[in-house]
DNA sequence: GCCAACGTTGGC
DNA sequence: GCCAACGTTGGC
């Protein structure tokens, strides 16, 4: 079953265009149990929205799951995780919050809903209104 | 087990 | 810089 995801990045720290020059990146850090439980139904090849927050706001490309959930070295803890994901493509046009929030159709997104989660879910009908958005 | 206090994230 | 939302911690 191939779900769809949102990962959130403030783009300062690491913007999509680091993702494509390192090829892949281990999504480390993350530090939320509904963040976490998110990557660990993440399946080898789900795709995701690569969102700015913070600067920008706004969705900037799609990125691929290539790893399933690990432990996450940057954890002492052991008890967090972290996929590996790779560059897939720039969206035409960035998507910014705001549109995102003035669109009727994704009213439930779990982005708006819950502003704070870093690792959201992605419902078809809203991946390809967001598609749609971006040209 | 409840809840107040505090810390963090992220939008504005 | 502020604040809302949410999670976590610790006292009781």
């Amino acid at each position: 079953m191939t779900n769809r995801w949102l990962l959130k990045s403030e783009p300062d720290v690491y913007s999509y265009d680091d993702l494509v020059k390192d090829g892949e990146t281990l999504w480390t850090g993350v530090r939320n149990n509904t963040a976490a439980l998110n990557m660990k139904k993440m399946q080898v090849g789900d795709e995701g929205f690569f969102y700015h927050s913070n600067i920008g706001k706004e969705v900037v490309a799609i990125c691929r799951i290539s790893k399933l959930a690990a432990p996450d070295p940057t954890d002492e803890t052991g008890r967090w995780v972290a996929v590996t994901i790779e560059p897939v493509r720039k969206l035409p046009r960035p998507v910014t919050l705001a549109e995102m929030k003035a669109e009727p159709k994704l009213e439930g997104f779990e982005l708006i809903r819950q502003s704070r989660l870093s690792v959201v879910p992605v419902r078809d009908a809203e991946w390809a209104q967001i598609l749609a958005m971006a040209g």
